[in-house]
DNA sequence: TATGAATGAGGATTCATTCAT
DNA sequence: TATGAATGAATCCTCATTCAT
């Protein structure tokens, strides 16, 4: 009974083990070559299974890549919590939530968040199917609604200016889109990046 | 003579209007579809007429997109330079680009450009076929680049942050995608976020 | 009425040059490219003259080709008569043919009269729509016949061969197909194949 | 283990055998129809699997028609091996070649093989793709050739006639096309018609 | 459970033919 | 009469999904 019970956990972390890999290398082909030019074939090859099986883990493409989503965004969701807990200051937690974005493990992610989550075609996927995600991102705009609140509240921000808006600006300048040229070609270092984005978003590109 | 001249040039006119009326449609279907969920057939079927004909005036799929971005973004570059034509500060020129982006008529195309240029699959159609396109963005950039530098030397700007950085949230802050929800879902006038968005590329959202 | 009736022969000569230009130009491409990927659009573009024109000389692709052939196969039949008109013996007259087919300017049409006929696609068209060239061909075969019907009586041929399989035999050797390696690319002469191919269709191989 | 890899063998064959009848019908329809008139859809059709079941065996319906060919022309080869190998002298090769193409199962492929290879079309697709079949082209006109020479040297056969002439000249009789209205028609019994064309072959149809 | 062969809907593209001008 | 724009049937090919083994 015993031996049957752990088997059937250990059967169980397999599988788990697996739909990790399957999500992982699903990512870095969505990533690579977009939703359309993926095929369930090719991420099946890249992951050393067969086709069939990616269907015993995930019922559809779509489903994949929701499931892909889904656990990215959870994934951020944490990150977001661990790099804010050591900061006091709004100002400060905003710019580590940057940092997190742009440096270390998290910024291909964060790629393919943005990058996929503006396409159109990604978008009618989701509106269809995506409900789980909708409410992951509300979670993550609320979360950076409060931190902006509470800036307002103590000062630090300038509380004339609606909270929609601010969210909305910071989540344009979190997409590594538009930036990415500076990275890669122009070989910026993230953290200076981060530095001056977090500048602009504070203190404007204005003299004083 | 003059009557055959005539109708050449009335011909020529009827292809012209057909092509933009083609061109029109295909951006609408594209907005709604994505690249991939669009079929020249439904394109065909909205402008009213058939397959085939969409073929005599763009050789592929591919070149039709190509076009209708290639037609976007010289539109844009038009108005790009009649926006900042009355206005004298580098901020003022911003702020005109910013209303010009998110107001009128252009919206619509704004969202396209931006929500289709940064998809994957968008990426790379555009990077076997689309070198024409490349060199408009290039201009772009460089015309916001310029602004930009004008306001560092005037002592409008902040000449510590690099130009490249600026033209890079700038063009973040230009994106539609992030900011629709505030416009459709909230109503909030395009003017009024115009405003904002301006207000915190150029003072930040901290208070002095 | 005199002038209208030049005219109209003169529009019919001017219509019948077209029609004849047509023709040739589309044997050419015929030749060049076979029957699938001859697009009557490239015919017309070569003539000079638009797709609509060639319609008006001939109801169908179809049809043109069968046109092309029953021409090919007149001027054969008349360039035969010529040909053996000056030979006395039949042998003389079957080399004479070889050599009307192999050399000179019909050597060209030879090429395109087998080479298409023998495809499967020419095949069914003809067999749809080619009653016409069955007779010509009848026609062509009933000569080459009786020229042997001749010899065998004369006592120059070996009467106990069948006839019907002598035509074959000869129609096979006359199929420029096999042998035009032999011309192009290892430059042997017209008339020296012909003398060859005389030589085997009467004396055979064999030393005796 | 055994069990696998005799399930391995067994599916193995089973493909094979669905491989060889996708290739037998699809010869049919080509024989039939010709190369464009043939659609992948038919052909999945008349064998009773679906369009994309084709697809899994040959990439492409070029490749298709190419693996045709090169299964008749092996075949071909191997038939002619066969057919050669209990005579002795040359003469009595040749004949019992005629024989193997006009007789018995073969005499279908030679059709096709010399139908399809001979028409434009054809030519054009073995130009760009058919390298393989060169070279078993290459394989039987060199078969050919040493049989003529050594008949040569046993004194048996002409040695003033050129052997390239020779071999066109016995590969023109060779193809069925220009017998085939006597044996279906007629109703000439294949080996009278290959008696009397080795006949002319070898000994010409004049008198001595 | 894992496989991968089979399916077939779907879409881009071509081109013979028609017909309004 | 000549044109060439418009048509739409036809075809190749892809790939998500299913299911027998």
């Amino acid at each position: 009974m015993a031996t049957t019970h752990l088997q059937q956990t250990l059967k169980e972390k397999q599988r788990q083990q697996r739909e990790d890999l399957i999500l992982k290398v699903a990512e870095e082909v969505l990533l690579e070559k977009g939703y359309y030019e993926t095929s369930m074939e090719e991420i099946a090859t890249r992951v050393g299974i067969a086709k069939g099986t990616v269907y015993l883990h995930f019922p559809s493409k779509e489903d994949l890549v929701i499931a892909i989503f889904a656990r990215d965004m959870q994934t951020f969701l944490q990150g977001f919590d661990t790099a804010i807990a050591s900061q006091t200051s709004a100002s400060e937690k905003l710019t580590a939530l940057l940092s997190f974005a742009y440096t270390g493990i998290f910024s291909n992610r964060t790629q393919l968040l943005s990058s996929i989550l503006n396409s159109v075609d990604m978008r009618r996927i989701f509106a269809e199917k995506g409900e789980c995600l909708r409410s992951i991102w509300q979670a993550l705009a609320e979360k950076i609604s409060v931190i902006l609140e509470e800036g307002k509240a103590s000062g630090e921000f300038d509380a004339s200016i609606p909270t929609g808006i601010m969210v909305s600006s910071f989540v344009s300048l979190l997409s590594p889109q538009k930036f990415e040229r500076l990275i890669t070609v122009e070989q910026l270092p993230p953290d200076v990046l981060v530095y001056y984005i977090s500048r602009i978003f504070f203190k404007g590109i204005v003299i004083k």
